[in-house]
RNA sequence: UCCGGGCUGGGGUAGUGGUAUCCUUCAGCCUUGUGGGGGCUGAGACGCGGGUUCAAUUCCCGCGCCCGGACCCA
């Protein structure tokens, strides 16, 4: 008896039943904005994250050498391998380029709640958009996702700000300061004291007086985005705060503003984020952790030696992520079910009765199963019980000498007989009351 | 890497320095013709390693794994 890795999962039928009705319910909302699927390969070139993210990613890494002497890695996010796609066929691929695959990932990390060391992500980006309709088109899909999968609107938030505010009015306090520290250190605003936040602001170079200065102008900005423009001129501060209220004016066409939250000390710790940044809370506390976010990267395709190309993306985790952990608190997580249409039951030696009934039940698209383990009747009603079949078709010696077979409805417990030369016939999924 | 709490059949439990209770589950049978009732039979556990001991599931140590948290979060 082996055991599981640490960090990796099993899904049971039951399980996967309901992941895969959460994974074909965003995948159906992504289609329908018109993303269309990819598929990228599990292993990549280790200098691709290291590249993009520093040595001390290789911590992180599935990596090995493999048998030719490559350095490769499981892929621990999805966003570089299409960044490198989009490089590889910029010239022949139109504007904008709008993707979304749902994979497994792999992190060599600490396992804690809603975080698995292969994990499941529904990825979704644009390529090719700055304009604002974009990044409100990348919000829409992640609250018409969410909706669909049955979370009341109340439930859930978007809490959005916007990298270059940030960067902006750390720059009016001081134009040395180190940036990338100080986005991180609000990042922790809301897990950490005041004055530790406070005193990380300063490690970025900010004294303590401005410090509290930047801090009381995203909570003025939080309240009101235009009366950061009275407090602070900078015509680059302008344009992002411009661009952020053009975002959410979109999210109102489109149907979302409402889920949408401005919060300016939500930051995301990644350092490629440029523009609108956001991230999904539970309103109501159940889940402490990010259920996921996105945002805009508009550096990262140039980074990568291919043209100045915006973007703009999100990653819902499926499966094992915060976000099933959400729905399972707001109960409208899938039933753990598996479930069957038929359980075609045979008595004696009516094989070949019963398997063209299957048959012609499973031509017609429904979920069907039939003996293979030569039981007793019982023993088959039990089975049928078990995989919770809505009907069961009883082909048995005494109904065929009647020329018959009998319908049972497992819920009601009902049954009638049938000709056997009329079932299924025609219908596409014949159930007890078509006869009774 | 660190902190807290755990670990007894597949699941849930009782209990003990002398290898284990009950419920449930699973398989078969009672019952070639009725599951979600009943009866019988069977399967199935002390996370791993080391130490103390005549004897360890029980006590001690280490490790592993699980749950939660810190760090990190691409």
């Amino acid at each position: 008896m082996y055991d599981r890795l640490k960090g990796f999962k099993d899904f049971y039928p039951g399980e996967m039943a309901a992941r895969r009705e959460v994974i074909d319910t965003t995948e159906s909302v992504a289609r329908r904005y018109g993303f269309r699927e990819i598929a990228t390969p599990a292993l990549e070139d280790v200098g691709m994250y290291v590249d993009k993210s520093g040595e001390e990613i290789v911590e992180e890494l599935y990596n090995f050498t493999d048998k030719g002497g490559r350095d490769v890695t499981l892929t621990p996010e999805l966003t570089p391998t299409v960044a490198r796609m989009v490089v590889a066929k910029q010239q022949a691929l139109s504007k904008p380029i709008k993707w979304f695959s749902t994979r497994p990932f792999w992190r060599y990390e600490q396992v804690q709640q809603g975080r698995f060391r292969e994990f499941y992500q529904t990825n979704v980006d644009i390529f090719g958009s700055e304009a604002p309709e974009a990044d409100a088109e990348i919000l829409a899909f992640a609250a018409d996702t969410l909706s669909e999968l049955g979370l009341p609107a109340s439930e859930f938030e978007f809490r959005v700000s916007h990298r270059d505010i940030l960067g902006e009015l750390l720059r009016s306090f001081d134009e040395d300061v180190d940036v990338q520290a100080a986005i991180r250190a609000v990042d922790k605003s809301e897990k950490v004291d005041r004055a530790e936040y406070l005193g990380l602001l300063a490690d970025a170079g900010l004294s303590i007086e401005d410090a509290e200065a930047f801090d009381d102008l995203l909570a003025a900005g939080n309240e009101d985005l235009d009366a950061l423009l009275a407090e602070v001129d900078r015509p680059t501060l302008t344009a992002a705060v411009e661009n952020l209220q053009a975002v959410l004016a979109a999210t109102e066409d489109f149907g979302v503003r409402d889920h949408c939250e401005v919060s300016l000390r939500t930051a995301r710790g990644l350092d490629y984020y440029t523009g609108v940044v956001f991230e999904c809370f539970d309103t109501q506390d159940r889940v402490s952790r990010a259920i996921f976010g996105g945002g805009r990267y508009d550096d990262l395709i140039e980074s990568f030696g291919g043209q100045p190309t915006p973007a703009v993306g999100v990653a819902p985790g499926v499966m094992n992520s915060t976000l099933p952990l959400l729905l399972q608190e707001a109960g409208v997580f899938p039933e753990e079910e598996i479930s069957t249409d038929y359980y075609v039951l045979t008595v004696g030696d009516t094989r070949a009765v019963a398997s063209r009934i299957a048959r012609e039940l499973r031509a017609a698209g429904n979920v069907v199963e039939t003996d293979v383990s030569a039981r007793s009747f019982g023993a088959q009603m039990g089975y049928a019980d078990s995989i919770n079949a809505e009907t069961v078709v009883i082909v048995g010696e005494q109904d065929l000498a009647n020329d018959e077979v009998t319908i049972k409805e497992m819920q009601s417990g009902d049954q009638t007989t049938v000709p056997v030369d009329e079932f299924p016939g025609d219908r596409e999924q014949p159930r007890y009351e078509d006869f009774a």
